[in-house]
RNA sequence: GGGGACGUAGUUCAGUUGGUUAGAACGCUGCCCUGUCACGGCAGAGGCCGCGGGUUCGAGUCCCGUCGUCCCCGCCA
């Protein structure tokens, strides 16, 4: 028996055919003397009629059928009389008369059903994950990536990228995120590691000649998880030789385009820009949600004195965060908002700005007509707090006094953006579907940290500092800016990429900025050290996450809704039991013996 | 590593100040029903209240621990 339709497809003009259909029961409606099945594959439902006046026998058979049932009927298609026809389903102007009926398998009573309305809890989903995904949202979800996907690699492969795989079993490499490993059993003691990105191979690709790459690859990072963060998840990694930041921006614009489209969503390029150093004084982060408004650094409002009396210190920022038509709080609504305030460093909080107002009527009038606050709005304001003897220490080494003011703008870029998640249905920004893209560049090239007491890339070693910062990677390593840029949309980080170290001198250079001597440095990446000295064309480019892409686009509030088979965030696959112990002959065979505590 | 929320029938949830036999809806089983489409009606089955310990005359409810899921901080070049 072969199928002739999808249970999506029958419409009014197939009336009068025979149609073979298969699919699950969704539902079965036992009128008696008259039963109706709603047949569902991943296009859609079709109402299937059994009267018992029509065949007795099929009839019967037909209230054997139960939930999940897979089926196939045979029958005619039917146009339903104008009082029965369903609007709410496509095929709704049709029905199959049945004339054959095949059970192709029972179903046991599943735990959850794909046409229930409300969403069993996520444990469940994910252990009878097979089930989950039957729901049209998965099925939805997974047919978008599946576009998205497409319509990427169609446009990548017109703009002259080619597609090249790179090995998942390489090299650890001690930069970066906690490797997964994988013992070798030929070589006992040592480990293959999974990749965290293609990072050195695309490098190389370029340096072999391929000139353009691209691959739809799988990522793994040994950390902790997040609403938004897999172990393993998908990059759409791309390279070119002799780039500009700017053909890469083009590229990834027409990319974003294309990919959007495929999703049912326009955009507009070219997106803004701005540099890592306005996005943290303006928004408090190098990832801003340009849906709500900006920050603005109100401390010229106030007085000498005014900022002494209220504890502000004299050369921190007051940064007013405005949240528009959240209008006032209440007393306990502010109480709630201080655990969302993370004063960290010395940020202060001033979550009652009424308050405020009562005692410094003219700064609070200043603050309004700067922010352009409107009655309605919710406004706050974040500061450093202003310690007897504080920040006296170590002479005042320049980054320390900048991650200083640093934590008050990040506090307040994190408070702006809980505040607006709590109240989004007052200001409904959130809504709407609207699209704010953003490159932030001029990322610095080094971060201190303080754990390690040492300069890290920010981005990565192989990122090149920008051409009038190089004689400052010895002198004043904080102040060096890389050509490494990120793409931002909706305040959520959707790629991240940057021109690469083309000469091995450079390269050399940062490896010592970085603290590592010339024989760690061969010793951890000497083959790509080798590889920059045979004819590297200058090269660059950026990796997007995939998952998150299709995230955003079938406005998931959780990257599992976008992953077939995804983790738990204590990284466990709850449908296979992964990961397990393996047996004492495996570890035995792999040299490996596990330290029982 | 730290903080928070949750865990009661197959599922989603309710369960009062600690007090008799732990409820509802959906699903499931049986019967009735010829135009339903979240069909309807009647009847019924279904519970280790996550697990372990404690307090108490008495614990779903209070306390401690533990396991699991989710969210956040740290972490994520």
């Amino acid at each position: 028996m072969r199928r002739t339709h999808t249970c999506g497809s029958l419409r009014a003009s197939d009336a009068g055919n025979k149609a073979v259909l298969m699919g699950w029961v969704n539902r079965r409606r036992d009128l008696g003397n008259l039963i109706f099945v709603d047949v569902r594959d991943r296009t859609g439902v079709t109402q299937v009629v059994f009267g018992k006046e029509m065949n007795p026998a099929l009839h019967g058979r037909a209230g054997e059928l139960r939930n999940e049932y897979v089926i196939a009927v045979v029958g005619s298609v039917k146009q339903r009389d104008p009082n029965t026809v369903n609007r709410n389903i496509p095929s709704g102007d049709v029905e199959v008369i049945a004339e054959e009926l095949r059970i192709l398998n029972e179903a046991k009573q599943p735990p959850f059903l794909p046409g229930e309305t409300v969403l069993p809890n996520e444990e469940l989903r994910l252990k009878y994950r097979y089930i989950d995904l039957r729901r049209d949202a998965m099925q939805f979800n997974i047919e978008l990536r599946h576009k998205v996907a497409l319509a990427i690699r169609d446009y990548l492969s017109a703009q002259g990228f080619f597609e090249i795989e790179t090995p998942f079993m390489t090299r650890s490499t001690p930069e970066g995120a906690r490797d997964y490993l994988v013992p070798s059993r030929v070589q006992p003691g040592s480990f293959y590691a999974l990749p965290q990105s293609p990072q050195l191979f695309k490098q190389i690709l370029m340096i072999a000649g391929f000139d353009r790459y691209f691959q739809i690859v799988r990522c793994f990072r040994d950390e902790d998880l997040r609403a938004d963060r897999q172990p393993e998840f998908t990059q759409i990694d791309l390279e070119i030789s002799y780039p500009q930041p700017e053909r890469v921006y083009e590229i990834v614009e027409g990319l974003l385009t294309i990919a959007f489209q495929a999703g049912g969503f326009r955009i507009n390029t070219p997106f803004p820009r701005m540099t890592y150093d306005e996005a943290i004084r303006l928004y408090g982060s190098d990832k801003p949600d340009m849906r709500l408004p900006v920050m603005v650094d109100v401390r010229g409002a106030f007085a000498h004195e005014q900022l002494a009396a209220l504890g502000i210190s004299p050369a921190s920022p007051v940064l007013a965060i405005r949240i528009p038509n959240v209008g006032e709080l209440s007393r306990k609504e502010r109480d709630e908002l201080k655990p969302l305030f993370n004063g960290r460093g010395n940020a202060k909080l001033f979550e009652d700005f009424k308050r405020l107002e009562k005692s410094f009527p003219v700064p609070a009038a200043t603050i309004r007509e700067q922010t352009g606050a409107q009655a309605s709005d919710l406004l706050v304001l974040v500061t450093g707090e202003s310690k007897v003897g504080e920040h006296k220490s170590e002479g005042g080494v320049k980054p320390e006094v900048k991650q200083h003011d640093q934590a008050v703008y990040t506090a307040a870029g994190l408070l702006r953006v809980s505040l607006a998640q709590r109240y989004a249905d007052r200001h409904g920004l959130f809504q709407g579907g609207e699209l704010r893209f953003l490159w932030v560049t001029d990322f610095p090239m080094f971060e201190y940290d303080e754990e390690g007491r040492r300069w890290a890339a920010a981005h990565h070693p192989f990122t090149s500092p920008h051409e009038r910062d190089m004689d400052k990677l010895e002198s004043d390593p904080g102040a060096v800016r890389a050509l490494a840029y990120d793409i931002v949309l909706n305040g959520t980080e959707l790629g991240s990429g940057s021109i690469r170290i083309h000469r091995q001198d450079i390269q050399q250079k940062i490896f010592h900025a970085l603290g590592m001597s010339q024989e760690e440095a061969r010793a951890r990446f000497g083959f790509f050290l080798e590889a920059l000295e045979y004819g590297t064309p200058p090269h660059g480019g950026i990796a997007l996450g995939l998952d998150r892409m299709v995230m955003i686009l079938a406005s998931a509030e959780s990257l599992r809704e976008v992953i077939p088979f995804p983790k738990t965030a204590r990284a466990v696959d709850l449908m296979v039991d992964a990961p397990t112990p393996v047996s004492e002959s495996q570890l035995k065979e792999l040299g490996i013996s596990v330290r029982k505590s």
